[in-house]
DNA sequence: TGCAATGCCTAGATCTACAAGGTATGCTAG
DNA sequence: CTAGCATACCTTGTAGATCTAGGCATTGCA
């Protein structure tokens, strides 16, 4: 399928959060974890996750220490913070939203619920 | 509420689209219609509007033409292309995949607010 | 030894959004 | 008659974001 490249974007900041507000992650887990729960359909390359989560540090809805794998590889970890949870519900209202609007033009009902 | 710029950005080409699928129309109604139709939360400009219609007429999903209004004002009226029906529906499939993946990873880690 | 997988990071060319500004006309209140 | 408002369309400059392409390092395995 393939998604564009705008909703790509819309969608990146509250699936990071959601996978975070879930449990600790880090980098190469996230990136697995979002093909799995896109069927393939987002393709993330690490080149652009690592940017945004630097980003959502800086803005403090995440925050970062450094930890090891089992094997002894060094990664870093994320944890979502306070802020970042009510940054992901302000997310989620506002998707609501947006569907609601082209639900409105479109005649259709697009949940944002659990499918 | 304020809807995110780039949630703003990835509705903005299903919305036009979806209005000119029901009528064709022009740029300051529709305007009016999606400033309506989101119940103030999207805030588009004229400046937005414009250059977007351009970029879809140059992938021809809609087809420009000069008319009049009743009062005599020139008006740059607005058409659908069958290409862009196809688009359309393509949009809709992507957002429904986009919902179903945000919603799947939300439902696991916290309630949605229902519209 | 060499390749694949894991794991992280960034520079900078490239693209894009959008505020701000411009043009023009019809209607209506004073 | 004219000033102001609503209608109607359009473009440019630049600040800022994006993502491709590259780099680095370690572990496991054939």
């Amino acid at each position: 399928m393939n998604i564009d490249k705008d909703l790509v974007a819309a969608m990146a900041t509250p699936l990071v959060l959601a996978i975070l507000a879930e449990e600790r992650s880090y980098g190469y887990a996230i990136l697995k974890q979002v093909r799995e729960l896109s069927g393939g359909d987002l393709e993330w390359t690490d080149g652009m996750l690592y940017p945004l989560l630097h980003r959502l540090e800086r803005l403090e809805y995440i925050r970062a220490e450094w930890g090891k794998s089992p094997e002894g590889r060094r990664r870093r970890y994320y944890d979502i913070t306070e802020s970042g949870r009510a940054q992901l519900a302000e997310q989620q209202r506002q998707w609501a939203a947006a569907t609601r609007t082209l639900g409105g033009i479109w005649g259709l009902a697009l949940p944002v619920a659990r499918a």
